[in-house]
DNA sequence: ATGAAAGCGCTAACAC
DNA sequence: GTGTTAGCGCTTTCAT
C-alpha cells in the first residue's frame, strides 16, 4: 500500500466550489459563511478526508502551539516526573509537549535539540550542555528554560536547592547517630558538587568528614557496581548518601545481597523521592527535589515568556523536602 | 529581551552576494562552488548566525527525518524502555524521535496525536485507541506501527505474547506449590484479558481456578490500594499475579506493611521486568515482555516502511521470558 | 558554476 | 460573505 499525500486546502476549495481563503477561514472558525457554503465545505472536507497541516500553518503564523522538552534519560523517574509536570501545564493551555531523550550522549545532543527546537515555540532543556552550546540555545529566537543555575541573563532557570537538601540529610543522619558518611556521587552531573558540599558542611558541624565515591552512571546498575568498594572501605561507613534514588536503590540491593543489613549496619539515602522509593524494603530515605513541580514551573515560564515576548524575571528556586524513612533509622545502642 | 527571528537563507544570500539557490545548495553540500563564493558563504553564515529551518525544508521535501512515539504513561518504566529501544534505532539511522505522553487521557489523545503526526515521517503508538480512531491513524498517509494485535491490514503491529507469559507464570507457581492464585488485573488495558486467560488456562491444568481482582490504575498506588481486599479474601490466595510490575510492587509493599510475608505467606509476580524488579526485597518474579526490543522492532518497521513506501509484511511477535526470583520462592512445608 | 522561478500548504491583508 | 494575492523559508527543476 502506497502512502498517498493527504488532501490540501486547495482540493477542498475545488470540491466545494469556493476559494482557498474561504476554506482557511472556515476551518479556523474565524468567520461564518452562508449555510449552503458551509454545508458544501463540510461535505468536501468529509469526503476528501481533509486534515489541516499544522506544519504549513506554523510556517506562516510562526507559532506551533507546542513546546519541546529534552531530558537526559527518560528511564530516570525524576525526568519522567518532570515530563508529567510540564505536560499537565502544557495541556491545560492547549499546547502539546514533545519530549526527546538525549540518552546522556553529548554526540547526538546538538542535532536532537536542533530538530526539536525548530518544531516548537519554546524549549525546556535538562542537559549537561557546556556553556558554549548554551549560547547557541539562547540565540534560537525562542524562549528557553534550563534546569540549573542561570548561565546567562536571557535564559531562565528552575532548580531545587541541592545544597540545602544534602544539608537536611546530614542533620537527619547525625541525629540517627551516624558518623562515618560516604557520598556516592556522579561527578559528571551538574548537581553533584552542591550535594556533596551540603553534606560535608552539615557533617563538619559535628566534626565529621565525608568520604567520596563515584558511580559511572547515575543508575541502579551504577549503584550496585559501586557497592562493594564502599562496603570494603576501612573503617566501613555507617551511612551512604547516593547521588540519586536510583543509585541508592542499586547500592541498597547489593548491600543486602552481600549480607550487610540496611539500616542496622549501614544507612542509605538518595535524592529525588522517585515513586518506588517508599515501596522499597526498607523504605528509602530521600530528599524530595520537587521533580514534577519543576516541570510545571518550567512550562509556566515558557508560557509567560510567550505572552510577554520576553524572558526576564527571576529564577525559580524550590525548597527540597527531607523524607525520612526506614533506610536511615537511628542506630540502636 | 525580544525574540528576534533567526536569519533566513535570503539574508545569507544577500550578505554573500549570491542567489538563494546557491545558498541552499551550499548548505546541503550537494554542489561545490568557486572558492571565493564558498568563502563568502561561510562568512555570511557565521556572522549572521544562520541556521537552517528544518520545518521549511520539510514543507518542500515532504520529509522531516523524525518519528513520533506516543505512550500511555512515561512514568511506567515499560514505556520508558520502549522509548529507549526506539530512540536507539532512530538515532542510528539519523532520525530523531519525538515522544508524547498521552497521560492515559482519551480526551487529549486525538489532538496530541494530530499535533505529533504532522511533524514526523511515521508514528509508533501505544494507546487504548478505539477502532474508529485507528482508521484515522491509517489514513494519515504515513506509516504507523501499533503495539498489539493488528487491527487492519494497513497497520503493522508489534507485541509480546501475553498469554504465553502468563502461562509460564502459572507453571512456575504450580511448581512452587501455589494453588490459590489471584489475578490483580487492570481491565482497561489491552493486554489484561490475554494475561488472565493464560494464567487461568495454566492453573486449570491442575484443577485450580484463578480469582480476579482489579486495580483502578496500573501503578504502584493502584497495587497498594488493592492489597487489603486481596489479603482479606477467604480463603486467602497464596499467590498474586499482577497486571504489571508496578502493580506488583505496590501490592508487595503494602502486604509487607500489613505483616504478610512475601513469599512465605503469599507469592507475588508481575509483568514487564522493569529495571527495579530485581532490586526489590524480595526480588520480584516477573515476565520479561521485551519492552526495549519492542521499541526497536517498531522503529525498524517504520524505517522499512519508509524505504519500501509500503506497510506490508507480518506482525512482530516476541516470546516472553519468565524471570523467577525470590518473591515466588517455593512454599516450604 | 550560478541564478530565476515555481511552489510545498497554509494564513492574512485587502478587495470587491 | 467571498475572492485575490502575497508571502512563511526552503528545495528543485530548468536556464544561462
Amino acid at each position: 500500500m502506497q502512502f498517498k499525500r493527504p488532501p490540501t486546502i486547495r482540493e477542498v476549495a475545488a470540491a466545494a466550489g469556493v476559494s482557498i481563503a474561504t476554506v482557511s477561514k472556515f476551518i479556523n472558525g474565524q468567520q461564518r459563511f452562508s449555510p449552503e457554503v458551509e454545508e458544501r465545505l463540510r461535505q468536501a472536507i468529509a469526503t476528501l478526508g481533509y486534515r489541516l497541516n499544522p506544519q504549513a500553518r506554523s510556517m506562516v503564523t510562526g507559532r506551533t502551539r507546542s513546546f519541546g522538552l529534552a531530558v537526559l534519560d527518560i528511564r530516570n523517574p525524576h525526568f519522567a516526573n518532570i515530563v508529567k509536570g510540564a505536560n499537565r501545564v502544557a495541556l491545560e493551555s492547549d499546547y502539546s509537549l514533545l519530549v526527546v531523550d538525549l540518552e546522556e550522549r553529548p554526540t547526538h545532543e546538538r542535532s536532537l535539540l536542533e530538530a526539536l527546537s525548530s518544531r516548537v515555540d519554546g524549549l525546556i532543556v535538562s542537559s549537561r550542555i557546556p556553556d558554549d552550546s548554551i549560547a547557541w540555545l539562547a540565540e534560537l529566537g525562542k524562549p528557553v528554560v534550563l534546569f540549573g543555575q542561570r548561565p546567562r541573563p536571557d535564559i531562565r532557570c528552575v532548580r531545587t536547592d541541592g545544597y540545602r537538601g544534602a544539608y537536611l540529610l546530614s542533620q537527619h543522619l547525625l541525629k540517627g547517630g551516624r558518623k562515618r558518611v560516604a557520598y556516592l556521587g556522579f561527578p559528571n552531573a551538574r548537581w553533584n558538587a552542591e550535594r556533596l558540599t551540603g553534606l560535608r558542611s552539615g557533617m563538619s558541624e559535628q566534626g565529621h568528614t565525608v568520604s567520596e565515591f563515584a558511580v559511572e552512571w547515575p543508575t541502579m546498575d551504577g549503584g550496585q557496581q559501586a557497592a562493594a568498594a564502599i562496603l570494603a572501605a576501612q573503617p566501613r561507613p555507617d551511612a551512604v548518601v547516593a547521588y540519586n534514588d536510583l543509585v541508592a536503590i542499586g547500592f541498597m540491593s547489593e548491600a543486602t545481597r552481600l549480607g550487610v543489613k540496611v539500616p542496622d549496619d549501614i544507612a542509605v539515602a538518595g535524592f529525588d523521592d522517585i515513586p518506588v522509593a517508599r515501596h522499597m524494603h526498607p523504605a528509602l530515605t530521600t530528599v524530595n527535589m520537587r521533580s514534577e513541580e519543576q516541570g510545571e514551573a518550567a512550562m509556566r515560564l515558557l508560557l509567560d515568556a510567550l505572552r510577554d515576548k520576553s524572558m526576564t524575571g527571576d529564577d525559580i528556586l524550590f525548597e527540597p523536602q527531607l523524607i525520612p524513612r526506614a533506610s536511615t533509622a537511628p542506630l540502636k545502642s
